[in-house]
DNA sequence: TTAGGGTTAG
């Protein structure tokens, strides 16, 4: 019982409730000879079941014929038959007129049966659904069922539990061993946690937990919410368990993020000698894709060809997207090929497995060749653009399918674009999207919500971020993680601590992500102590287990805020094994805290495990630079230079009316160049008629950025980005840059002093977090 | 008289 929270609930059926039910069951059959009844009867012209159908079968030949085909061939289909037939929504009405006019909808029995088509039909509207409940003067258990059936596999489930509690009030039965199952499907698409145990609860005090039906959708619904371990607890004290129970546990473990649990557990099936079916081998091979295991997975795949599993579309998806997730494009080419039936899955996983490649040729090849461009094709180029750095694409490719007429965007669409709207700094095409949200009346869910405040996050205008958090009505914990994620991103740890707490009034249960987004803020904001007693509670108090991340930025926080031997013990005491993420966060604290010996330390771990991380060698030699250490800073570079490391083109953007710019290091390929340069000119002479001496250990140390087969004193690109905002913008307007790597402390100082000299705000957004330059004074008011 | 649970991508 400690596994669910029991509320008060209406009593389990008794013997005396069970002769109350007698009785309102024979004063419910009074029902049908009420005045209705009897005037229904009376108006009802057919008597027989037989000549329902052909009165129907007329009034649909007079209306429309679609249906005529299906009747005409039997004269004595029942119009109960006739509903079970019906092939869309148009021919489901005219059954439903005809029964209006017959008055044959006096019938409850037959009035359920349409309710149940509207509900859960192919041609399934659930207005309709309601509708015609609502008209059913005291529908029974299976119509109440029925409905939240329908909204259970709606995209409005929250619409089940709102019909359930209408339910306890206004229905003479008591919920049975059907109502759970729905209940439970719409809390797994909710990932309500919370009002699934209370239904788990309802369950246990109507002695109905020991129906397996119940118990499988329960294991589902416990998986699906994030919680594998309530799960498993469910699947292990389960009386029976059969094939669908050990597909759902699988299923849970692979989307609880323990695939390697999943794949034992398919193992124990053959010691139990449950034989495993079609599903089983997709909840499988989804586990074997999250592990990478290409092993396991070609050995399922074989399993599956030598065990006479049938031609299946979505197991072939399956075998497909293991394949692309585990690195194997060869095997996915082949299947791909050998595939007779393919659907917008086949496609868009094998497009998707191209563009993470790299390959976009081959990406671009396979969505020209797709038989149906339809706006799932799109997405799917779209994102891949998107998600694999490739912003700028993807925004042309948002742009070409406006002009093209085949496809209009969906909420994914919008998503993509936002992200990469967000990625580049585009705050005029992002607008320009939340523009056309609004003008195509879009609902803005808890996704598109948290992209689009994502957007304006990144995009400089912290605003309009805010004013899109406010807006949602219902805020999800990915809404809230969001807007915590912000507020470190500009440094507000205390209005970030502040968000958390009111989440956890809203009773929004925290996640992983939101505790890696608040250990941030306090990182960016130097609250040591309210970081540190957040990581200590994560497992006793929010039951979450702290991931290698967590402890980065415990580590981040200790060693910017100086703490540096408090960090080293940190990582000693580290229940898991330190990573290089690990080690790089407390090379940077020494590296600006000037700690040369344990720096050293630090680095001889990093490489050990990353033997060609760019960023240790620039950060070593910092520190050497900062010592005066010269000697060791040039056999540094030279190590660097005979060593193969590879790093990402650093560059600077900056969007000037819509359009993006992009400056590299020393960049001089703009057609502006030379303008560019001679306001760095002008900017240099009016810092140096103020005085300004630049921080010549700024200047010798390295950035990143800087290329060291050259000198150092290549002008960065955010200098150039800035200089080209100066010349090309309004003087109101502020000068909103994206880099892809931390500021460094020359061109913070630059920016800094530009705000003043030219009353300019500067937005700026490294690889980390948002500077807001303005009046010579910094955001971050330099702790970062 | 009616019925229910588990599956693939982005």
């Amino acid at each position: 019982m400690e596994l669910v929270t029991v509320l008060q609930l209406p009593q389990q059926p008794t013997p005396s409730f069970a002769i109350d039910f007698g009785v309102r069951f024979s004063s419910s059959s009074t029902t049908n000879s009420s005045p209705l009844r009897v005037m229904c009867s009376a108006l009802s012209t057919p008597s027989s079941l037989g000549q329902i159908a052909l009165n129907c079968t007329e009034v649909v030949k007079s209306e429309k014929g679609n249906l005529v085909e299906t009747v005409e061939s039997s004269q004595s289909t029942s119009l109960l038959d006739l509903i079970d037939q019906c092939k869309n929504t148009m021919q489901l009405k005219q059954i439903h007129a005809h029964m209006l006019r017959t008055s044959l909808f006096c019938d409850q029995y037959t009035a359920s049966k349409l309710l149940t088509a509207y509900a859960i039909s192919s041609c399934s509207c659930l207005i309709y659904a309601k509708n015609v409940f609502d008209q059913i003067p005291q529908p029974n258990l299976y119509c109440w069922n029925t409905l939240i059936r329908g909204y259970a596999s709606s995209s409005d489930p929250t619409q089940s539990f709102l019909i359930f509690l209408h339910m306890l009030h206004s229905c003479s039965e008591f919920p049975n061993k059907f109502t759970f199952p729905f209940l439970f499907k719409a809390a797994s698409q909710l990932k309500v946690l919370h009002i699934g145990k209370v239904l788990h609860g309802m369950v246990i005090k109507a002695s109905l937990d020991s129906d397996l039906f119940i118990l499988n959708s329960l294991i589902n619904f416990y998986g699906s919410s994030g919680a594998p371990d309530l799960a498993h607890k469910v699947f292990t004290n389960m009386p029976g368990k059969d094939v669908v129970s050990w597909n759902a546990m699988i299923n849970a473990f692979a989307l609880g993020g323990l695939p390697e649990k999943a794949l034992l557990l398919f193992q124990e099936m053959e010691t139990k000698d449950v034989t495993p079916n079609v599903i089983t081998m997709v909840s499988v091979l989804s586990a074997c894709a999250k592990k990478f295991d290409l092993d396991f997975g070609r050995w399922i795949c074989s399993y599956i060809e030598n065990n006479g599993f049938a031609e299946n579309l979505i197991l072939n998806n399956a075998m497909l997207d293991m394949y692309v997730k585990c690195g194997s494009m060869n095997d996915a080419k082949d299947l791909f090929n050998k595939m007779i039936d393919k659907d917008i899955v086949s496609w868009t996983t094998i497009l998707d497995g191209h563009a993470k490649l790299g390959n976009y040729d081959e990406a671009h090849c396979i969505f020209d060749a797709m038989p149906h461009k339809g706006t799932s094709a799109w997405n799917a180029l779209i994102s891949a653009y998107e998600q694999n750095g490739k912003p700028r694409e993807a925004l042309t490719l948002f742009y070409e399918m406006q002009l093209s007429k085949d496809a209009k965007p969906d909420e994914i669409t919008l998503i993509c674009a936002l992200c990469a709207c967000a990625q580049l700094g585009a705050i005029d095409f992002g607008h320009w999207i939340h523009v056309y949200i609004k003008k195509h009346d879009i609902n803005l869910n808890s996704h598109l919500a948290t992209s689009l405040l994502d957007m304006y996050a990144k995009c400089g205008d912290l605003d309009k971020a805010m004013a899109v958090f406010q807006s949602v009505e219902r805020k999800d914990v990915y809404v809230w993680s969001a807007m915590i994620a912000v507020m470190a991103m500009y440094g507000r740890g205390k209005a970030a601590l502040d968000l958390f707490s009111s989440m956890l009034e809203y009773n929004i249960k925290p996640n992983a992500v939101t505790f890696t987004n608040i250990l941030c803020a306090c990182n960016h904001a130097g609250l040591v102590n309210e970081g540190e007693q957040l990581f200590k509670q994560m497992e006793p108090v929010y039951g979450i287990v702290p991931q290698i991340h967590h402890y980065v930025c415990i580590i981040d926080i200790f060693g910017r805020a100086g703490l540096l031997e408090k960090a080293a013990s940190f990582i000693e005491k580290m229940p898991i094994p330190p990573t290089a993420a690990v080690w790089g966060a407390f090379l940077g604290a020494c590296s600006r805290h000037g700690n040369v010996e344990l720096a050293e330390l630090a680095y001889q771990k990093l490489l050990q495990l990353e033997p060609c991380n760019h960023g240790a060698f620039v950060l070593l030699s910092n520190i050497y630079a900062k010592a005066g250490n010269w000697e060791k800073v040039s056999n540094l570079r030279k190590l660097m230079r005979d060593s193969d490391v590879k790093k990402e083109p650093w560059c600077s953007s900056i969007d000037v009316n819509g359009i993006v710019h992009e400056f590299l290091v020393g960049d001089n390929s703009h057609p502006f160049s030379q303008k560019i340069y001679l306001k760095l000119d002008e900017i240099s002479e009016k810092f140096m008629s103020i005085g300004y001496k630049p921080d010549m250990s700024n200047l010798l140390q390295l950035s990143e950025e800087d290329n060291l087969t050259e000198q150092s004193l290549n002008v960065h690109s955010e200098k150039l980005a800035i200089a080209f905002g100066l010349i090309s913008t309004a003087s109101s307007q502020p000068i909103r840059i994206v880099k892809n790597i931390r500021i460094c402390g020359d061109c913070h100082a630059f920016a800094k002093l530009i705000s003043q000299l030219y009353d300019r705000d500067i937005l700026l957004r490294d690889r980390y977090r948002f500077h807001h330059f303005k009046g010579g004074k910094c955001s971050c008011l330099d702790y970062w």
